[in-house]
DNA sequence: GTTTATGCAAAGGCTTTGCATTTCA
DNA sequence: TGAAATGCAAAGCCTTTGCATAAAC
């Protein structure tokens, strides 16, 4: 649950947003941001779907890929496919940045922080000219738990 | 195009995985594994596909996606999601270590190395028991050649 | 001779698209 | 009022699956 002032402050910047590119400021658009913003972690469009339809909340699910979309360009949501067929989201601000762990065999995915990540970043910007926006580190393998029971990967390693 | 060495020593690899896990040596396994030792960089199964059929060997699109499987988990190849809806393969032997760059103007894919990326790797593993197998790090942003032409980003930045 | 793999086509799942309707500006 | 967004359903696209045929072992 993030805190209100940072609600209010993504709320603002996307309306902004919108202004700023002529699209206009629908309810279902900040129905949509403030749902994603409810919430910590990873969500899918279906969970994002089941969520709203569960407060009585209605958009369909073309409303919530295109939101998804606007909210992408504006670096209010991030986009993840770790390896599922879904991808998924999570909201981008008022949220440290971090990077994740994959376990390829429980499925389940972790965040993990390193500063290191950021002078990658800056040296790769120096040498090459490329200009990062941002990055996604994903590492791949056993959890501490899985690791334990020395479970073979359930699942071609992958992505 | 990797040298022969390479080609007989992965050959062999799959060989003894295919082995040691009851699975069958046939011939469009190692045609396939050929095909993809054949190339640079990345490809999709749909390249592949067509490659393999200019040459006049057939094989079925099910038959690739079992075997790009299989490659996956002895770690032949390895796969990605760049943030296309196909997801894209790369051999892993005979190739340095190196991570990517995403141009999210001209959707270019460029490779970098940086052996920071080994340090966090490390530590990670050290301080929460995970058990790295490998990883992905991806940056997103503009190539040298788009960020001179000030484009803005053609689609939605994202994974 | 069994059992596993291949190939084809059909099914599946996530995402996009087309079009009528609604609604923001 | 006019243009853009929504919602629904249909279409698309990549990938997986089922089943008959072929081929390892």
């Amino acid at each position: 649950m993030a805190p209100t002032e940072t609600k209010d402050n993504v709320k603002r910047l996307f309306s902004e947003y919108l202004e700023r590119h002529g699209h206009r400021k629908t309810p279902e658009r900040f129905a949509i941001l403030t749902e994603v913003y409810d919430h910590e972690g990873h969500f899918d469009i279906e969970r994002l779907y089941a969520r709203m339809k569960g407060k009585n909340y209605r958009v369909s699910r073309a409303t919530l890929y295109n939101t998804m979309d606007l909210l992408l360009e504006c670096d209010l949501v991030r986009k993840h496919r770790f390896g599922q067929a879904q991808a998924q989201f999570e909201k981008a601000h008022s949220y440290k940045q971090h990077d994740h762990l994959i376990c390829t065999s429980c499925e389940r995915v972790t965040e993990f922080c390193d500063p290191r990540i950021q002078s990658i970043r800056a040296t790769v910007s120096e040498v090459t000219g490329f200009r990062v926006h941002h990055h996604a580190l994903h590492l791949y393998g056993q959890c501490r738990e899985c690791a334990e029971k020395n479970q073979t990967p359930s699942r071609p390693i992958g992505t």
